[in-house]
DNA sequence: ACTTTACGGCTAATGCCATTAGCTTTAAAG
DNA sequence: CTTTAAAGCTAATGGCATTAGCCGTAAAGT
C-alpha cells in the first residue's frame, strides 16, 4: 500500500473539485465514494481525515463563504454608492455562474446553537460585513442598513437560485432581467437613504 | 393481512402530511420508509401506488405549486395594481411560514427535456399566469412583464429561503425587512411602468 | 353462488451509501 | 535502530431505495 499522503487540507480541495464539477447539485450530490475514488484511497480511510461528511460539508461551506466574501470584496473596492452596489450584485451571479457548487455550499445556513458550525457563522458574518460596507455610501441608518443587507440578498440570491436551478424557463434574456433587478434594488436604497437623510434634516 | 385499502391519492396526502409536519426541510428528508410506517404498510408496497421516490416528490411537487397558486389568487382577486401585489408578497410568505415544507416542495424546477415533469411544469405555467395577472394593473408591456415577474419571484422566493433557512442571524423585526422589500419592488414595478407608459407617448 | 382475475399487500434479496472496529504498514521522531 | 503515531486497509453494520416473486382478498363475470 504505497501511501498517497494525503492530509485535511488535500482531502478538502479534492472536494471542493467534486463540488464544481458537479454543477448546481454538486454539492448536494457529493458522496464520499466519489471522494475516495477521485483521491486514490479506500471510503474509510477518508475518515483520517475528516470526522464525517458533514464535517466535509462544514469545512465546503466554508471555503465557499470565504470565496464569495473575497469576490464581492474585489468587486467593490475602489467604488462606491450605486457603483460599488452594482458591481458587487454582478460580481456575485459571475461567481455563482462559474461556480454553481460552491455557490450551493454558500447557503448552508450555520446554526446558532450548533457550535460545530462556529467557523462558518464567523464567515458568513465577514460577508455580511463586506455587504456592510458596500453599502457605506449610501449613509443608511444602523437599522435600515441592516433590512437593506436583508432587501438586496434576497433578490440576488432569489434571482441567482431560479437561474442556476433552471426556475426560469427560457434562459431567454436573463442578463437583462438582471440588470433590472439590480436596477430597481439599487434605486430602491438610494430612495430610502434620501428618505431617511429627509428625516433627519 | 388485513388490506389498508390505498391508492396513489392517499399515499401522496399521507406523503403531505409527512412533509409538511418536517418543517424546511420535510420534503428533502422525505424517507419511503417514513412514509411506510405512516400509511401502515411495509416499504415495498408503496410501489403498488407509486413509481419510484422521484415520482412521489414530484406529485407533492404538483400538489404544492397549485397550492400555492390558489394561495395567490385568493390573496388577490378583487385588488389590482399596488395592492394586488402586495397582497400576492404576503400570501407567498405566511404559506412559506405556515407550509415551510410544501413551499420547499414549490422550488424543484420542471426540466423541459423531461417527459414526466411535464404536468409539474404545466402547474408551474399556471402560477406564472397568474401572477401575470396579478400584474396587470401596471399596464406593462410584455417583454416587461416578464422581466417583473422575474424580478418579483427573485426577490420574494430568496427573501423566504433566507427566512426558513435561517440565514438571517435573528429572526428580528424580519416583517420590517419584508415590508421594505415589497414596498421596493412595488415601487420599482411602478417607475419603470411609468417610464415605459412615457417612451410610448 | 362460484369462479376468475386483478390488485394490494407481503418477504427476501440486491446494491449503494455512511459509519465503526480493528488490523497493518509506513514514515517520521527519538 | 527502535519506537510510535499517522495513514492506509478489509470486514462488518445499518439505513435506504429498488426489484423479484409470492399470496390472499376483493371485486367482476358467469
Amino acid at each position: 500500500m504505497p501511501r498517497v499522503g494525503l492530509n485535511r487540507g488535500a482531502v478538502v480541495a479534492a472536494s471542493i473539485d467534486l463540488v464544481d464539477e458537479g454543477g448546481y447539485t454538486g454539492f448536494a450530490d457529493l458522496t464520499l465514494a466519489a471522494l475516495a475514488a477521485r483521491a486514490g484511497i479506500a471510503v474509510p480511510s477518508l475518515y483520517k481525515h475528516v470526522t464525517s461528511l458533514a464535517d466535509l460539508r462544514r469545512e465546503i461551506a466554508i471555503v465557499s463563504v470565504n470565496r464569495l466574501t473575497e469576490v464581492i470584496s474585489a468587486a467593490s473596492t475602489g467604488l462606491a454608492g450605486r457603483d460599488a452596489l452594482r458591481a458587487m450584485a454582478h460580481a456575485i451571479r459571475i461567481f455563482a455562474q462559474q461556480n454553481p457548487g460552491l455557490y450551493a455550499a454558500t447557503q448552508v445556513a450555520a446554526r446558532r446553537d450548533e457550535p460545530l458550525d462556529q467557523p462558518l457563522s464567523v464567515a458568513a458574518t465577514r460577508t455580511l460585513d463586506v455587504m456592510a460596507a458596500v453599502l457605506r455610501g449610501f449613509a443608511l441608518p444602523p437599522e435600515l442598513t441592516i433590512d437593506a443587507i436583508r432587501v438586496i440578498r434576497s433578490a440576488l440570491h432569489g434571482f441567482i437560485l431560479l437561474e442556476l436551478g433552471g426556475g426560469f424557463g427560457l434562459p431567454d434574456d436573463l442578463d437583462r432581467s438582471f440588470d433590472l433587478l439590480v436596477e430597481l434594488v439599487t434605486a430602491g436604497v438610494e430612495k430610502i437613504s434620501a428618505e431617511s437623510l429627509a428625516t433627519i434634516t
